[in-house]
DNA sequence: TCATTAATGTCGAAT
DNA sequence: ATTCGACGTTAATGA
């Protein structure tokens, strides 16, 4: 990894055009070739970035380029082209700091999930969605996609439940969808959206389309969980 | 902006919860408080992370915590916390490099070729999609959201636009569901989803719904501008 | 402040 | 290679 900290200007062209006039900014070229510009200022993400894979050609900036400002004496150029023929072109006017480094391979990253545990704990008390329903199967598959729990009520009508960390407008197309898909085999389908919170928007498709919101509290469930387990 | 390149080990508690084992990486500290961990891996996005505001405390790591292994003599530990009861934990075993950097501000980014850049030129020559269109309103409110353009043709027929600057299956559902909502208001709308590049399966949808695909090419569009001015 | 939506979204999995 | 859905989405904009 090289860090280098420099006074530049960066020109993108690719799926849009950006510039970025002349500032001091880090700039960090990772192992694999990937190039990435931050600044200062607050961001997650770089101003402007290259993903690997792509090619840097680093030359001496023209000494009177037709038409524009002169590169400085010793101004270098940072051609960054990928395959899709977009480029960054980072033209590095004074340097004030250029370091490499040696990090090796990193173990990676281990994530513990919020949708997959709720679902896990929704298909093990399905009541809780609703006092009359009872599981068929988690992850009912579909060929446009499994349905996160299939239920039947008490008289024995198919129940859909789609379940959401954030209940959004796609949310209830994508249950929309299945429900759709599921009609011709088990007849009328009733579905229900289950989420941690709601957008209202996703309320107001949701009842045109005939589906019914359920909000849930994660840690109400966890505790509706650990509760039951110290009955045993 | 302070660089660090250390042997470290990242958990971090929050909307989930992760752990990096110890490795070498590359901690960033901008000016505004915020932290980046990146590894030497590929990546545009780091590994975690903490957005401002935040509030960060270096502390010695406990000489020996409690069932953990116990921290290096000498490692430090970083706590980085915000408002929302977010943490970052970045246990610092071994420093490899620390160096700090006046940036100053970032005059910023400037973008051509969006979709809002789009909207204001296809707003002001809607005849570019279809010669017989006329604008009646840019960004026409629904109560599900505005549409892009609403325009009506020669019959005096509504006709809603929708702009994207690639059209992928969401934007086919986005203005159906546009023109649902207009249709008890202003009786039947036509529909049309113009953009720089279709994905195929939003075609397929588009003509499902009856909905016409017109993709236009944003420097033809740019071209047209000019040389209408040129006229005057 | 909240809600909404675009994004060079990125990323990963399944097809 | 393409499609699809999730993301600690992030970031920007308007109410």
């Amino acid at each position: 990894m090289r860090l280098v900290i420099a006074r530049c200007s960066v020109d993108y062209a690719g799926r849009l055009s950006t510039h970025l006039p002349p500032a001091v900014r880090l700039l960090i070229v990772k192992a694999d070739g990937s190039v990435l510009v931050h600044t200062d200022d607050g961001g997650y993400k770089p101003l402007n970035w290259m993903s690997a894979p792509c090619t840097m050609v680093e030359e001496p900036a023209p000494a009177a380029p037709d038409g524009r400002e002169p590169g400085q004496p010793g101004s270098q150029v940072w051609r960054i082209t990928n395959r899709n023929g977009e480029t960054m072109t980072i033209t590095v006017s004074e340097v004030l700091h250029d370091s490499a480094h040696q990090l090796g391979p990193d173990p990676g990253l281990l994530k513990d999930g919020v949708e997959k545990q709720l679902q896990v704990l929704l298909s093990e008390r399905c009541h809780v969605v609703r006092p009359d329903l009872r599981l068929v199967r988690r992850e009912y598959p579909t060929d446009i996609g499994p349905v996160d729990l299939l239920c039947r009520d008490q008289a024995g009508t198919f129940v859909a439940v789609e379940i959401k960390r954030r209940a959004e407008i796609d949310g209830v197309e994508q249950l929309s969808r299945y429900l759709a898909r599921l009609k011709p085999t088990l007849g009328v389908v009733g579905g229900i959206l289950v989420a941690l919170d709601f957008k209202p928007q996703a309320r107001v498709l949701a009842a045109e389309r005939g589906i019914q919101c359920v909000q849930v509290d994660y840690d109400e469930l966890r505790g509706v969980e650990s509760d039951l387990l110290k009955l045993f």
